[in-house]
DNA sequence: TGAGGTCAGGAAAACCTTTTCCTTGCAACA
DNA sequence: TGTTGCAAGGAAAAGGTTTTCCTGACCTCA
């Protein structure tokens, strides 16, 4: 072990010395500031990249106000959803070479408190909370005012926060509208939970988009149950089993009940999408394009909304205040679930 | 947007000056460090908690020579294995007070040289690579031995450095033995491309444990194609349809292979596990679940990997010096798809 | 009375950069 | 010749914290 340590690195004091200027002049330099010969500016380049030097942004930070460096909260062990966001996100700032701490504290306020103490230690710019969107969270809480927060995939309870989200209820109509556009007239809508938020948004959506085509509501086509494959085929069973009148479309509150529903239509011989169409929500490849047929889906634009996180989270470290709830479209995207004319 | 902005943190001079004490008994207070009286100690202490004091670790770090925070570079758009990776680690390495920065460079070597600039200019103490396992991987360029490195699900082309990754060779002996010691005598194994470490690893498990079992291997019984569900299904057939003696196990590469070559088999009428047993790999449950019947799996034990990662980490940032290779085991989740006693 | 020891806390260097303000040298101008 | 003006670069403060070394004050023992 003795001391093969790992070496120290070169300071802007090595460079300024190896090219025999003051640390000053040598900052300048590198910086492209002040009044210098390009000689000496040359010859000082020049050292620090002999050298290796690398600029310590711990010591940058101390003396400027800003460290470059913003905190993901992600409560909901950064799932599915969090994913694509994150990643966008980290995309968009690292253009602008701002770095990200990511924490994450399972729906546990000590751990969240403890990140979060870390994190105002660490001076980070602004911070960015995730999670899964169950209802409005309690507000981070950050001493006064003391860095902007921005909450996407959820929302805090908190009328002065930014909060980021996908338009459900637009969302929804897209897809009935879909539906209601190639000529369905009994759409059923199958979803999860009352609990979330946007079971209740897109359940309004779904209403609002037949009322637009002229369509009833018909008694029993809205069911509630679980974000499961096994509660799709459920749901089916009791809609079509003995049943005289059946839906001829089924628009699902996500893709792992759009695809058990259309296992079980398989399975009692309903052609998809000749008989029924269906339509799912989310997009997720695993389980639309697994599916028999293809499945049609609303897409969230996760991606999009990450990117749009950061560009508000750069706005507003710059010194823009920016509240209220923000909702970015989603899309839709058709495949053979819905259209057999799609390959 | 006048002069609301953001107010300035309390610094530990406030903190002393308020306790009526020097920066540097403060500093000693505040850390139980150095002589003091308790009542001096607890004078400091009540004054940092009133100004909500809170150290500022850039300035820390500049002093110490450690940063408390390390790298993670993920190559592979942080997918569904990376992501109880890091999970596991995050939640390892706040233990220790060290908070983790999150890079994203999809296969792009520039895209990866940028980020890695940017995190040696931040000065962390430890770097952790992870991304999709096909091949060796070109070792990071970290100048001169500056800090320690861990592949993390993904192999360096240096035997210098340190590679954590699941068993699996071991992990598919544990999946082929179960369905030999369950009394199955023709086991196929239908998996991914070739092109996968992980595939010939696997391979080389299934054909030890049949050995060991004293059974033969037969002929056209491994078989590789795509990770997908599609493939599984397509395997199933060309195994089953027209065919006299058909397997009766299937040790699959992973869950989507697994749950398409389950689906394949109850569409023919073939029960499972009555007749094939189903074994698959990943352990998702996504897959393993929603599957009918629900599937018996191999699982990596990411978010252990995860965690002696951050063991590793926190070890070599002591100073330990570690290399090699080095595989964790995987374990066996027995499901109905193999076993009809369980629930 | 003085030498030495302990206790409590202060002063200042160090960590690495950036930036403001100064100094020096030299040319141009009256 | 003396005054300006400018170009080039140095000196030093600042940013927030930790740590080493130092100073007094008080006590003990000879």
């Amino acid at each position: 072990m003795d001391d093969d340590r790992y070496p120290l690195r070169a300071t802007i004091r090595d460079v300024a010395e190896r090219a025999g200027v003051s640390i000053g002049t040598a900052s300048k330099a590198l910086n492209d500031n002040g009044r210098l010969k390009t000689e000496t500016r040359e010859r000082v380049i020049a050292a620090a990249r002999e050298l290796g030097f690398r600029p310590n942004s711990l010591a940058q930070s101390l003396h400027r106000t800003r460290s470059m460096t913003v905190g993901v909260l992600s409560t909901d062990s950064f799932g599915r959803f969090a994913f694509p966001i994150i990643e966008a996100l980290e995309e968009r700032l690292a253009k602008h070479g701002i770095a990200i701490f990511m924490c994450n504290a399972t729906d546990d306020p000590a751990r969240e408190k403890q990140h979060l103490d870390q994190l105002l230690g660490k001076r980070i710019d602004g911070l960015l909370v995730t999670g899964r969107r169950l209802d409005k969270r309690p507000p981070v809480a950050v001493p006064g005012q003391s860095m902007p927060v921005i909450y996407v995939f959820s929302q805090a309870d908190d009328p002065e926060a930014l909060c980021l989200l996908p338009d459900d209820y637009g969302g929804a109509m897209l897809g009935v509208q879909h539906l209601t556009g190639t000529g369905r007239k009994r759409i059923a809508h199958i979803t999860g939970p009352e609990t979330f938020e946007a079971v209740t948004l897109r359940h309004r959506g779904y209403r609002d988009a037949l009322a637009a085509a002229g369509l009833p509501e018909i008694e029993g086509y809205y069911r509630n149950g679980k974000w499961s494959e096994a509660w799709g085929r459920e749901a089916v069973a009791s809609l079509f089993d003995g049943k005289a009148e059946v839906p001829d479309a089924l628009f699902c509150g996500n893709d792992q009940i759009a695809r058990g529903a259309t296992d079980a239509l398989r399975e009692r011989g309903v052609a998809v999408p000749a008989a029924v169409a269906v339509v799912g929500f989310d997009n997720w490849d695993v389980m639309t394009l697994a599916a028999r047929p293809p499945l049609s889906s609303v897409d969230m634009n996760l991606r999009e909304l990450g990117q749009l996180a950061g560009e508000r989270l750069i706005s507003m470290i710059a010194g823009e205040r920016l509240k209220g709830v923000e909702r970015l479209p989603c899309s839709l995207v058709v495949r053979q679930s819905s259209d057999p004319k799609q390959s």
